[in-house]
DNA sequence: ATATCATTCAACATAATGCTTGAATGATAT
DNA sequence: ATATCATTCAAGCATTATGTTGAATGATAT
């Protein structure tokens, strides 16, 4: 080891921003954050190999951001601390603020409609206790089942339409998905709206909620 | 284009994380984050050829993670905004959390000396006010001229043991440096804590000192 | 216009990544 | 022990990143 400290520490520093720059490996970290996995449930849901899965899965141990254990046969990996979440979130928030690009994309996913600044978790926190909100939850069925937010309802997109003729027009609806990286709120918000309610997106998804302690349902 | 938005989404947020996952960009990062310069300034602190340096500084660019403008001849690269510095420092925070090889390298700056919890900068502020404290910047000169916190003494390192035979033995010393990924105020606190002074380090360097809006003296 | 200076571009060699395929490992069940 | 299952390893190929060199650009000054 004949480098200083220094280049070894920034080494270590561009390790862990080398875990994040691949796409394959944040849709893997969002998938740890709903819930840890094993490595099969992991490559279905991100719809890589088994094989490349398992590499991109051992890159982010390498780097801290998520850990494994095995459970019987399987090796189930979990997410490192709360620190990668928040890691992922700023990610994100610089994107945002900083590249043209994605405020276009994210524009796109309004398809016309306006989007007001997302709910807070304190403030949806506070209307779950009045009672005086519709959450929707619009991840697939098996993440809901692994956990959601109590009294959210678990509909799929193409689904929206049907729930939604039941609503009456005035009504507070919130919804989310899986977190940081999840588009699937922003279209059902875009979705609602465009029908005339009142919908808002919550600011983060589950993993985020959780991460707070606050309660989590599972099925 | 025809990628779905949640890939092309991915994409972006990657290739911020790809901007961060060279140590030639971080040691860039940081330079640009003491104060705004120019690529040759640049190339000459980080020991890169101009032609690489360029490159990488490009890089940063398009990860909007800086800005350049140009002022005469020279282009002058500055920091995108205040998140960049998050940004770095999250990722210290989670490779210190998380890699045993950071930790090993950490304790090795610190020469056997305990390394006590760094000093916050509303702590140093408040010690400011009161007069109470000797601050010690131990970047190199050019750095300290372009801003540094009211009171500080610019000292580099070798010459650290001159000045200390002059100070009390019970004083109070708190030293700071680059930032995040610097180390010289690592061991600048072990140096005078291996000789029975009461020295700290304070938590970040003088950009996140600057970005809250604290006071910073020019020469 | 010409010369000068700082920066960027283009082309190249070298090295590292990403993904695939098929074999090897490690734990469990028969 | 043998078979099975989930995961990891190893090899190979295409792609992309890094750093060097020398030429091209863009703004300024004479």
């Amino acid at each position: 080891m004949s480098i200083s400290p220094k280049a070894a520490l920034l080494d270590e520093y561009a390790l862990v921003a080398r875990a994040l720059s691949a796409p394959a490996r944040l849709m893997l970290l969002e998938q740890i954050a709903q819930a840890p996995r094993g490595v099969e449930g992991l490559a279905d849901k991100t719809g890589l190999s088994i094989a490349n899965a398992s590499q991109h899965l051992q890159t982010l141990r390498r780097a801290g951001l998520v850990t494994s254990r095995r459970e019987g046969k399987a090796v189930i990996y979990t997410l490192g601390d709360a620190k990668s979440l928040a890691l992922m979130d700023l990610l994100r928030v610089v994107a945002e603020r900083n590249l043209a690009q994605v405020d276009k994309i994210l524009r796109g996913l309004s398809d016309g409609a306006d989007a007001p600044e997302p709910v807070s978790r304190d403030d949806l926190a506070a209307r779950i206790a009045e009672g005086s909100v519709t959450i929707f939850d619009v991840r697939p069925a098996d993440e809901f089942a692994l956990g959601h937010i109590p009294g959210a309802q678990n509909i799929a997109l193409p689904e929206l339409h049907l729930i939604a003729s039941n609503l009456q027009p005035g009504a507070e609806i919130i919804a989310y998905c899986r977190g940081p990286y999840c588009i699937y709120a922003h279209q059902a918000v875009a979705a609602l709206r465009n029908k005339g309610f009142n919908a808002r997106r919550l600011d983060g998804g589950l993993p985020e909620w959780r991460e707070e302690g606050r309660q989590v349902v599972t099925a």
